[in-house]
Formats: structure tokens, sequence, C-alpha cells
DNA sequence: ATTAGGCCCTGCGCGC
DNA sequence: TGCGCGCAGGGCCTAA
């Protein structure tokens, strides 16, 4: 269920693990997930200690004192198990601490990726260059996306699945966030006035944050190696909601939108 | 320059 | 019980 949140959730679950501790073995288990996964990456990883860890957008990041950072993206169906009961057939890369700690980066439909780059030059990365900003940082807000959205005529919901915008927002959140401002998800996003963006902007912080907040409250649950990971779903106004009742008592709907479900109120959303 | 659509891959829940 | 179908949190590529 990797969106920001729940990449966010992950980066801290692995931190007491990883953070400060050498690392006594590094092990692909493949050659490939997306993408190919660096063939020097064991070389590389294995005796280095991690110094720290990160996240942007979907992506966390694992600096070593080497010099280098390893950068994971779940895709859709990724996960770390920390200190599994055994070895699956979707355990694609091992990472061993020095104090005995095993983590499995697990993916059975393996969208997600491995790559190591040079941390110094981690901000030039292709695919980091194209990002927007942290919907949670500064430079997010009704100003950045009245910039973004001006003279456009797609779809705001595309819009915000765009990386390039916002970076970090998924389907689920995306939804969530449309109904909290009562956004019709088809609606041109240049034709979208200011104080709806203020609303949206606020919306979509509000619902990210809380995400954390919940998949915090359940690292406990996430460090099984049956874990699943978070639990906000329960707290879900729209997203796989068709045909309950939305708060303001219309009816969710769901529909397809560039080829992905969309959750909305018809009466609410507009 | 945008945008629509397809594809990558596996697993799960549903209806028959 | 078994099988086929649709669907799934993402991102990248192509073609119009």
């Amino acid at each position: 269920m990797p969106e920001l949140p729940e990449v966010e959730t992950t980066v801290r679950g692995l931190r007491p693990v990883l953070e400060g501790h050498r690392l006594a073995r590094v092990e692909p288990r493949r050659a490939d997930l997306r993408r190919a996964i660096p063939q020097d990456l064991r070389q590389r990883m294995t005796g280095a200690v991690v110094t720290g860890l990160r996240r942007r957008a979907k992506y966390g990041l694992i600096d070593t004192d080497r010099g280098d950072t390893l950068i994971f993206h779940l895709g859709m169906s990724g996960r770390w198990r920390i200190d599994p009961d055994g070895i699956g057939a979707h355990d694609h890369l091992l990472v061993e601490t020095e104090a005995g700690r095993l983590l499995a980066l697990n993916d059975p439909r393996r969208f997600g990726s491995l790559d190591l780059v040079e941390t110094a030059g981690v901000d030039e990365w292709p695919a980091f260059r194209a990002l927007g900003p942290e919907p949670l940082g500064p430079d997010f807000g009704v100003a950045h996306l009245a910039r973004m959205f001006e003279g456009r005529v797609a779809p705001i919901k595309l819009l915000l699945l765009d990386q390039r915008i916002v970076a970090g927002l998924g389907n689920i959140y995306v939804c969530e966030a449309l109904n909290m401002a009562r956004i019709d998800p088809r609606k041109p996003a240049g034709r979208i006035g200011r104080a709806k963006l203020a609303l949206l902007a606020s919306a979509v912080r509000e619902v990210l944050a809380a995400a954390i907040e919940a998949g915090g409250s359940t690292l406990r649950d996430y460090a099984r190696p049956d874990g699943e990971l978070g639990y906000f779903f329960k707290q879900f106004r729209v997203y796989g909601r068709e045909g309950e009742a939305c708060s303001c008592g219309g009816t969710i709907l769901r529909q397809v939108d560039g080829g992905r479900s969309t959750f909305a109120c018809p009466k609410c959303q507009r």
C-alpha cells in the first residue's frame, strides 16, 4: 500500500534496525525488479555502516558511510519484512546487520525498484530531478497548485497523480483529499477557484499527516514478519466505499479515470 | 505540449 | 473444489 505515508512509515520502521548499524550481508535474490538491480550492490553495501534513512516522494533512501545511497521504491506490492520467519519466494533483497537483525524486501508484483547512487548527487538523480515539491514541505500550498494548474484542462485528479506536480500522492490519498475539499475529480484543474485550491492543499496535508500518524501507531504490527502495513484504511472517507454513504449523505460512486478507480461523492464534490 | 492507453507482474476475492 | 475474470496502493513508454 505504498503511497507517501506508507513509505514514511516504512522508513521510520527501518530506522531503529539500520541506523548506525554495519551491514554484514546484502544479498539480492534476483537480477531485476521493474528494472535491473545494480550488479555491484552487494559489494558496495556489504560492510558499510548505515548513517541515515530518509524519504523522497514514494522512494526510501538508505545512506551509508561509503558515500552511497540505496534507493528503494515499493511499487504496488512492496514492503520490508523485519526478522522474517523464513525466506519467501518474493523476498528479493536480504539485508542483515552485524547485530543480527534481518530485513527482507518483499515485492510479489515486482513493480518496485532498487538503485544505488552517490549520496552527493542524489538530488540530481534523474527520477528525483523531475519531482514536484513534497506535499508536507514548505514549497507546497495553494500558490503552487494555482501556478501548476493555470490553463490546464486535464481533470484535477490526473494532475494530482502526476509526481512532477506534487510528489508522493497516489490513488487513495488523491481520492480522499478531493472528497475532503469537495472537488469533482473530473473538473478541469484550471477552472478551480483559489478558495477551493486552498481547501485542497490543506486537505492533502491533513490526510497525509493523519495516515502517517495511523501508520506510526501500528509500527509494532508492521514489524511482524507477516504484518501488514498501516491501518489508515479504516478511516477512508471514500476509497473502496462504493455504494456507501458519504459524510454529506450522498452515495459514493466508483468510476474509472485514466484506467484507475476513482471514488467520489457526486452530491458534495462539484 | 498534453493526454490516453497499454504494459510490466502476482495474488486475491468473487461468481459460476 | 476448481476455474476464469476483474481488480489492486505505481510508473514508464508509445502514439495520437
